[in-house]
RNA sequence: GGGCGGUUAGCUCAGUGGGAGAGCACUUCCCUGACACGGAAGGGGUCAUUGGUUCAAUCCCAAUACCGCCCACCA
């Protein structure tokens, strides 16, 4: 059945994406075109949404990450499988809390004045106010999830989803309190995990400093530091055993500076480094992770002398007129204090690597303080097995290794943050200190009642680390705990697409999940996007005034030329595109094009005969033929390249035969004549399946076009994918049109190069054959070529091509001369390559066979070509003789 | 310290064990029955360097140089 659609009286010649897309999402999202329930009879293609911060903006990265995820959504969907993009926001705790902050202080309270549930409160609002913008975004760009399942990692069912998982953890013994070394955000105030800290190298400074043995002298030991302030939670100098300078200092204690109020001994330990500064180091157990490891193998004292504020304290141990001191001013004041009291050695400058906090970008503290892990090990080595046993695949396949070599080193996560936007862990206390475990506060007080005569419970304060929830999306948005139809069906997914940068925050943590959970992992295959940097390779930011808003680029070139320009920057192994805004230009014209091709379609005074009705076989002309074999390569060509994941590579193929095929080519060529009766009807059909192709990547324009031209349904994103066995193939028509398309290019290079205007038709002499056997092409090339064809009697050539190049234009002997001298030296150079070869005695024994033959054919091929370039130069010297 | 990418035309990047490619930019010409957001033609590269494997290397291997990224408790 064909739709009837009015074809507009008048197009306007210019594709106008802001008059077309808004209008065509409303209809599609009415229509619940985006949305689909889970359906055991279609296979199911299922894609979870990196949740976006509830309250982020669209930004460029979601151009080619989500892009990504609307194609293959399209393409499925189209494709009949069970298709559903499930979207959803994280409620990103530390981000959101830094914001809510700030803005109390703005007005001079504080989440403490505030109180808890007030605070929630206000962050609840907060989000709901800023929570649909990017959804809104994401619609202007064509993004088309089901958004009637989107999710919020804060909502009743995936809050319920971390308690059970919570619970069960703990119950398993793999979650556990404990006081440990953590790192601590100062200014986020909150600890977070190894997987949040970012090692930057940075200037500093290595200062030698002297341990004197006694009161009063500068002889002593020196150790190298870059951390001075942390002096004063010393507890002891450590050298190597076997260093022979410090052997004899084992055992003995040095006064420590600058207050000289305390001894601390002398140790001896493997880890340190001889080579490294003096081969000395003072050890500082509760702000460094290796001098945590000596203390604890030497059972030292462990004070903190860093309070969450990091500044100095002496809460734990005396600490002088230091007490209350930022740690950074301590540094400069005990640095000062040393120079005084000589025992500052050297100062030498020295840039290493600091871990500061990817989530404020402060410098992070070590600190020794009581928080809950998760045991990693167990959970790691069957999302490890999953891996190396092939179950799990990364796409490019290199990012494996990453996510092999972390989980093969993994350490504890340490999941409660000291936000309280966020999960609060479902722990409480009672006064006794007892730790009761429950997924609701009832069944806490009922374990109380029983096991603790009914003591009071107060809940742990502490929420659990974002992405604890981020870890059960897979299954938590499907419903689990409960056994729903969408978790049934629809877990695992597909596919799980992301950047390279949270394979640890997020990827494997998922997988661990998932497999602990659900006993399968949640997707066999991760494909990693390319990061976005601007063209000079630059990280896009606010600060440097580089960061591109794909909302302007959508509303400069439309959405359909933001996604194409992006998705062909896109390389299958590339880990970074240098997005060029250009690139989005020219998509923009890519659209134009084809919006003219569709004018030329319905302007032509033939009606098509249907949407996918073609001319009777026999009547079908060469170009005809040739465009639909092009066509049915091309369906096959980018059904393997979506299936590949090579986004970059699938546009660039839908380009070339839009553009450069049927554009360029074929619609020139029905221009002539003979292509009429059949061209409409091939056209219109060729058009239907191209936008059928495009759609998945230019979701609007080939709406458009296609509701234009004839169709069959109601909408392209449920019409079916193109079926390449429903394209008719001729190979040998295909190779005489491109015959024909060499012959032509080769008669406007003469053109040009005869400077003939362009305006003007040119004559041009051809064979009697060509005219008598091939009148149709004969037509088309002096059509394509713009030339009046005088027929002269010449020697019929062997074949099609040879017959072809006897089309020569009248142009005069001494410009036709240049040129085919030109070209007998090119020819001479080939001939002279191919015979060296094919002299070698080596290269014919072991060189393969069809390899040889191949270079036969060339050299023959040359050696014909030559042949005439030389015939035609004698001809042409008879008549410069003659005349 | 470990690991991973990259180096091809002015720019951004494809590509292949046997005749160097695209887009943009550039030059010349053209509003030719859809499109100047267009059409036609053209110039431009010792495929980073060195060595090896091979009949044959831009492509495979090794080393070097430079660029980028990830991981790591040398203070």
């Amino acid at each position: 059945m064909t739709a009837q659609n009015p074809i507009p009286a008048e197009l306007p010649k210019n594709y106008e994406p802001s008059t077309v897309e808004r209008r065509l999402y409303e209809r599609w999202e009415a229509a619940g075109y985006f949305h689909d329930e889970p359906d055991p009879a279609r296979p199911p293609f299922i894609i979870c949404m990196p949740p976006p911060n509830v309250t982020g903006r669209a930004h460029l990265g979601h151009g080619s990450t989500y892009t990504a995820m609307d194609v293959l959504t399209r393409y499925h969907r189209m494709q009949g499988e069970n298709a559903d993009w499930l979207p959803g926001h994280d409620h990103a705790a530390i981000a959101t809390e830094a914001v809510l902050v700030r803005e109390l202080k703005r007005e001079g309270t504080s989440r403490e004045q505030l109180g808890r549930p007030a605070y929630i409160e206000r962050a609840w609002d907060w989000s709901r106010r800023y929570g649909g913008t990017i959804n809104d975004q994401f619609r202007a760009i064509g993004f088309g999830p089901d958004w009637a399942r989107g999710r919020f990692t804060m909502d009743d069912g995936l809050s319920a989803a971390v308690r059970r998982a919570f619970v069960r953890l703990y119950e398993e013994g793999l979650i556990y309190r404990g006081k440990r070394l953590i790192n601590w955000d100062p200014k986020a105030k909150t600890t977070i995990s190894d997987a949040e800290i970012e090692h930057v190298d940075r200037d500093a400074h290595l200062w030698h400093v002297t341990y004197p043995l006694a009161a009063g002298s500068t002889a002593g030991i020196t150790v190298a530091t870059t951390r001075p302030e942390t002096m004063l939670g010393d507890v002891a100098i450590a050298v190597h055993p076997d260093d022979a300078r410090y052997r004899d200092l084992i055992g003995k204690t040095v006064l420590l500076p600058p207050l000289l109020e305390r001894a601390i001994p002398i140790i001896a330990d493997d880890v340190v480094d001889m080579a490294f500064g003096t081969g000395a180091v003072k050890v500082t157990p509760a702000h460094d992770a290796t001098d945590y490891e000596i203390g604890q193998r030497h059972k030292l004292a462990m004070p903190s002398i860093l309070d969450v504020d990091a500044r100095i304290t002496d809460a734990d141990i005396a600490v002088g007129p230091y007490a209350g001191l930022d740690r950074f001013d301590a540094r400069a004041q005990i640095v000062d204090a040393l120079r005084e009291r000589g025992l500052l050695v050297a100062e030498d400058a020295y840039r290493h690597s600091v871990a500061t906090s990817s989530r404020s970008g402060e410098i992070v503290e070590p600190l020794l303080s009581e928080q809950w892990f998760m045991t990693m090990k167990p959970l790691a080595a069957p999302a490890l097995k999953a891996y190396q046993d092939g179950r799990l695949k990364f796409v490019p396949e290199r990012y494996g290794r990453t996510y092999e070599q972390w989980l093969e080193n993994i350490r504890d996560w340490n999941i409660s943050r000291q936000v309280w936007w966020g999960h609060q862990l479902p722990v409480w206390y009672t006064p006794d200190g007892d730790v009761v475990v429950a997924e609701t506060f009832e069944a806490a007080r009922e374990i109380a009642r029983v096991k603790h005569a009914g003591a009071e419970l107060t809940q742990d304060p502490d929420t659990l680390d974002t992405w604890f929830s981020s870890a059960l999306w897979p299954f938590s948005i499907l419903g689990w705990p409960e056994k729903t139809p969408e978790l049934e069906h629809w877990y695992p997914s597909q596919v799980l697409m992301t950047g390279w940068e949270i394979i640890f925050l997020w990827v494997a943590r998922m997988v661990m999940f998932g497999i602990h959970f659900l006993g399968e992992i949640p997707f066999p295959t991760v494909f990693i996007s390319p990061l976005v940097f601007d063209a000079q390779g630059r990280k896009m930011s606010k600060s440097l005034g580089n960061a591109i808003d794909p909302l302007d680029l959508v509303q400069k070139f439309g959405a359909d030329a933001f996604r194409m320009g992006m998705l062909r920057q896109m390389r299958l192994e590339g880990q970074e595109v240098r997005f060029q805004e250009s690139r989005c230009e020219e998509a923009r014209n890519f659209n134009n094009k084809i919006w003219n091709a569709t004018r030329y379609l319905l302007a032509l005074p033939e009606a098509p005969l249907g949407a996918m009705t073609l001319p009777a076989p026999a009547s079908l002309t060469l170009a005809d033929r040739w465009i639909l074999t092009r066509l049915h390569d091309t369906i096959v060509e980018v059904g393997a390249k979506l299936d590949g994941y090579d986004f970059g590579s699938t546009a660039e193929t839908l380009w070339r035969f839009v553009w450069y095929e049927l554009c360029d080519w074929y619609v020139e060529a029905t221009k002539s004549d003979s292509n009429a009766p059949t061209r409409a009807t091939v056209l219109s059909f060729v058009l239907n399946n191209a936008m059928r192709l495009l759609h998945p990547v230019a979701p609007f324009i080939t709406e458009e076009v296609w509701l234009t031209i004839p169709h069959d349904g109601v909408t392209i994103m449920t019409a079916t994918w193109p079926d390449p066995e429903e394209v008719p193939v001729d190979r040998e028509a295909a190779a005489r049109f491109d015959a024909i398309r060499e012959r032509v290019e080769g008669l406007r290079n003469e053109r040009s190069e005869n400077q003939i205007d362009p305006r003007a038709m040119a004559d041009a002499s051809a064979s009697e054959w060509l005219e008598n056997a091939f009148p149709a092409e004969q037509a088309m090339v002096a059509v394509l070529a713009k030339l009046r064809i005088t027929n002269h009697p010449s020697a019929p050539g062997a074949d099609f091509a040879e017959c072809l190049r006897s089309v020569v234009l009248s142009v005069s002997p001494a410009a036709r001369r240049d040129r085919l001298q030109k070209e007998e030296k090119r020819l001479v150079g080939e001939v002279e390559r191919g015979e060296k070869k094919l002299g070698n005695e080596q290269f014919l024994g072991k060189a393969a066979a069809d390899v040889v033959a191949k270079e036969r054919d060339k050299l023959a091929g040359y050696v014909k070509e030559l042949e005439n370039v030389r015939m035609e130069l004698v001809a042409i010297a008879a008549i410069g003789e003659n005349g």
